[in-house]
DNA sequence: AACAAGGGTTTAG
DNA sequence: TCATCTAAACCCTTGTT
């Protein structure tokens, strides 16, 4: 009912409030008070995001994504509460260390954030589910005993599963949904709790009176097509019945950017040195990857937050800062002049690059052609 | 019909 | 109220083979 082939057992990781626990280890002079880590965009004091935050500050309110002044007039009367900036750097060390132990404790593993991963261990426990449930109670006490963070586990029969059973009961929750629980799992959620069903889908399914995953399980396929297209239309019908073929496998990088917030908005490109050291940010790290690109493109945000991008694909692939930043500067001017000859002047308020459809240094073949097992 | 290029949208963490 | 950054998957249109 729920799989074609033979049955698995798949478990999600999910380390909890990853950023923030991170800074309580830290630092454990902050545990116990409402930890806030921010983006600071640089334009003004306090201008950013909140990135994430532990959950004594979210029980106050405080919400990812969230402008860090709104999340300091929130806080104005919690006199402990403690904002810090984001310390990629550290928490990517941190991740490593964890990913290991994950991955050494799986046959099959996929990373699928910075503190997300799944593991079959299906291969590892012909006796069934309680296999599972042993060795994901394993993963959560080394990653607890080596370095002090609580995570969050979700076994099932598959990826969404797993996936839903870890949502289902944070932070440091163990979530086990036995094979054949899945209908009575899922049924009664509201269907944004779904994993992909976000505000845009949700509103949506609302139109066709379509309000819990159970109702979506029952709706059409061909109705769904209709609304959604063909592929994820399909992908909604059967993860609304909780099925999910897809494997666990590690899954090659397919793009790569960097954006900024200028520090004053935008009518022309005169942020050219920013989007200079971008380029060279990203040749390093097609370096360290051992990498080469063969599209280019630029990513702009206007003043009102729209999405903007223009791309080209190069004759033939690089690695060279040089060349990504002369390609992007074309173009944004490109961008700028299209914008002037439209009488639209829009000024731009972030900016960035974004490099894609790698192959190896060495090897001339396309990353495409490598995808199978 | 199948595929590539280019641009936009949505989701997630 | 003010509104980060990265990555993936998908959708659509247009043009070529």
């Amino acid at each position: 009912m729920i799989s074609n082939g033979k049955p698995r057992a798949i478990i999600a990781v999910d380390l909890d409030y990853f950023y923030a626990q991170c800074e309580e280890v830290r630092n454990p002079e902050i545990q116990g008070k409402p930890v806030v880590i921010c983006v600071y965009s640089g334009r003004r004091e306090d201008s950013g995001a909140v990135s994430t935050a532990n959950y004594i500050a979210r029980n106050l309110g405080i919400k990812s994504g969230m402008p860090i002044a709104f999340a300091k007039r929130i806080l104005k009367g919690t006199s402990d509460a403690v904002f810090l900036p984001v310390d990629l750097g550290y928490y990517q060390a941190v991740s490593e260390r964890v990913m290991e132990i994950i991955k050494v404790g799986s046959e099959k593993f996929e990373q699928t954030s910075i503190d997300e991963a799944f593991m079959d261990v299906s291969s590892q426990c012909h006796t069934g589910f309680d296999g599972a449930i042993e060795i994901a109670r394993s993963v959560k006490n080394e990653i607890f005993s080596l370095e002090k963070l609580t995570s969050s586990v979700g076994i099932a029969q598959n990826k969404l599963m797993g996936k839903m059973a870890v949502d289902s009961n944070k932070p440091n929750g163990f979530t086990v949904i036995k094979p054949g629980e899945e209908a009575l799992f899922l049924s009664r959620l509201p269907v944004g709790k779904l994993f992909g069903v976000g505000p845009k889908t949700e509103s949506k399914l609302k139109a066709i009176q379509v309000r819990t995953i159970g109702e979506l399980s029952l709706t059409n396929e061909h109705k769904l097509t209709e609304i959604f297209g063909k592929n994820l239309g399909r992908t909604l019908n059967r993860w609304a019945n909780g099925i999910d073929d897809s494997p666990v496998k590690e899954r090659p990088m397919e793009q790569l950017s960097r954006i900024v917030t200028l520090k004053t908005d935008s009518a022309s490109f005169d942020f050219q040195e920013v989007i200079r050291s971008l380029s060279y940010d990203l040749e390093s790290k097609l370096r360290s990857s051992k990498l080469m690109c063969r599209s280019v493109g630029i990513i702009a945000i206007t003043t009102s937050l729209k999405a903007k991008s223009r791309s080209k694909n190069l004759q033939s692939p690089t690695q060279s800062g040089g060349l990504i930043f002369a390609i992007s500067a074309d173009l944004f001017a490109q961008f700028f002049q299209e914008n002037a000859a439209s009488g639209e002047q829009q000024r731009l308020r972030r900016a960035g690059v974004k490099i894609s459809d790698f192959m190896s240094e060495t090897d001339p073949e396309p990353r495409t052609l490598e995808q199978f097992f």
